[in-house]
RNA sequence: GGAGAGGUCGCAUAGUCCGGUCUAGUGCGCCAGUUUCGAAAACUGGUGUGUCGCAAGGCACCGAGGGUUCGAAUCCCUCCCUCUCCGCCA
């Protein structure tokens, strides 16, 4: 959400990223339901001081002068009960156009279309380290290379009696999965990895519910335009009466409940920045990605994920920096993993409504022969804030909204796909990673 | 699942029976001032959020939403939450 000061003031700049984000939404109805808001809110409010002030000296008048009095304000409130219903629904129009303003992007944002727009900004290989994009002769080396075909992580999921899909189908649906074996203790140990580094950097560790009310859907931004990503519960007698009675949602990251423990809570400068993280399943519906990466493990409908979240203060370079750190994290466990990966600067086509800047980061798959998702990097400045309530108090006493960030630290199964076609071997065993092999217990994985 | 108690402007509480000087009292905390070499204590004053407005100022908010009324923290209805006891259960 925006200050819809700032939209009245900067309509130009706004409809610029409504058309660059791709967003379906006419801001001049948006400013004319503003407008008859506030017309009838000064009508309203100017009846209700006159009623006010009525209602303070009637105890005191004489009995004949309150009697006329009284019919008096009866009209007042005739016409006032009219004139709050037309603003009650103009204020709900108008709450619902403003949950559909996109955030502004950032100067650096990459105006585009969708992914094609997006721009690598960096890559990465355990033997080459660092590489610059325009370095395109080592770009071109990063893929990690083998002498002999190749498996995907389908066949070396089963052959090596990791991963069971036609079970996991069966018994869940489509998309469903089994990990079995060192499939899981690689997925726990990632989690543990991943929850041990973050606590090391600061991180307040949380186990926060994931079966989410709808505020804290809408207040990090995914309603309510991803209402179809999201699989919505209830118990389920009650669900069978009655699926819309007080609904409960399962959420797709840990993102709305960690920032909902903030919600609506002016929170002492000092205080700043919070970072918090978790690991937590997710639930995603994928509804609208219908025959899209249907083999494997790559888009599924549940996962486990551990998620990054800061909120700092009302400064965009602070956040600036803050979306660097929360990046340079995930790049140390991903270097840790020794996978080749790149990251890209997300265009505006391909980003959320409420994103500032956002990276993604990308690891190299070989069997799809590609980069690809897995993870997300993201600056929302305060449009989460303001529709999740969190604000701060600065030093001089001014009360803000602050900024918001968040960035995945590793989410499994996804992560397991580069993990086990990376690693894999001549013989169809994969050689474990080595911060994993405590977790796992082996350096290899081979067939029992 | 059953029975009961309760949710008040940072915290703790008063007010609710019997609607109108309650634009919510008091204590604590916090801020400022007086005093002091400095502090403590004492005294004095101040002390929320949101929204509309250029401003003066208005309006809203006593868990949430409705209703009754000229007027609701107070009466009525629905819902949410917390606590206590009992029952059941991982």
């Amino acid at each position: 959400m925006l200050d819809i000061k700032f939209i009245r003031d900067n309509a130009e700049v706004v409809n610029k990223a409504i058309t660059d984000k791709r967003v379906s939404l006419d801001l001049e109805l948006l400013l004319q339901a503003d407008e008859r808001r506030r017309a009838l809110m000064a009508e309203t409010e100017t009846l209700r001081a006159t009623k006010n002030a009525v209602s303070k000296e009637l105890p005191t008048l004489p009995e004949d002068q309150k009697k006329v009095k009284i019919l008096e304000m009866k009209e007042v409130g005739d016409r006032e009960m009219a004139l709050q219903e037309d603003l009650r629904k103009t204020e709900l129009e108008y709450q619902q156009l403003m949950l559909l303003v996109p955030n502004i992007p950032s100067p650096e944002t990459p105006v585009g279309p969708d992914e094609s727009g997006n721009i690598p900004w960096a890559y990465w290989s355990p033997e080459l380290g660092g590489v610059d994009p325009k370095d395109t002769d080592k770009v071109a080396q990063i893929p990690t290379k083998f002498d002999f075909e190749i498996k995907d992580h389908v066949e070396l999921g089963k052959s090596l009696d990791l991963i069971d899909l036609e079970k996991g189908t069966r018994t869940s649906g489509f998309r469903g999965y089994y990990l079995k074996n060192e499939a899981v203790l690689l997925q726990q140990g990632l989690m543990w990895l991943a929850m041990k580094k973050l606590q090391g950097k600061g991180f307040t560790l949380m186990i926060p519910p994931i079966k989410v009310k709808e505020f804290a859907l809408t207040g990090a931004g995914f309603f309510p335009t991803g209402k179809a990503e999201t699989y919505q519960i209830g118990n389920a007698a009650a669900f069978a009466e009655d699926a819309a009675k007080d609904p409960e949602f399962l959420a797709g990251t840990s993102e709305p409940s960690l920032l909902a423990y903030y919600a609506d809570t002016i929170l002492d400068e000092a205080q700043l920045p919070i970072q918090v993280c978790a690991a937590t399943p997710c639930y995603r519906s994928e509804i609208g990605s219908y025959g899209k990466d249907t083999k494997g493990l790559y888009r599924v409908h549940e996962f486990m994920k551990v998620e990054q979240v800061v909120i700092c203060k009302a400064d965009i370079n602070t956040a600036d920096e803050w979306l660097e750190k929360l990046r340079a994290i995930t790049e140390e466990i991903m270097q840790e993993l020794k996978m080749p990966y790149r990251i890209l600067n997300i265009c505006t086509g391909d980003m959320g409504a409420g994103k500032y800047k956002m990276y993604d980061i990308e690891t190299w798959m070989p069997s799809r022969n590609a980069f690809s998702e897995t993870h997300s990097d993201s600056n929302l400045t305060d449009w989460q804030a303001r529709r999740m309530g969190i604000k701060y108090r600065t030093k001089d006493g001014e009360v803000k909204h602050a900024f918001t960030l968040n960035n995945t630290a590793v989410a499994s199964p996804r992560i397991l796909i580069p993990i086990l076609e990376n690693y894999q071997q001549a013989d169809g065993s994969v050689v474990v990673p080595e911060v994993l092999r405590e977790y796992v217990g082996k350096d290899v994985i081979t067939k029992k």
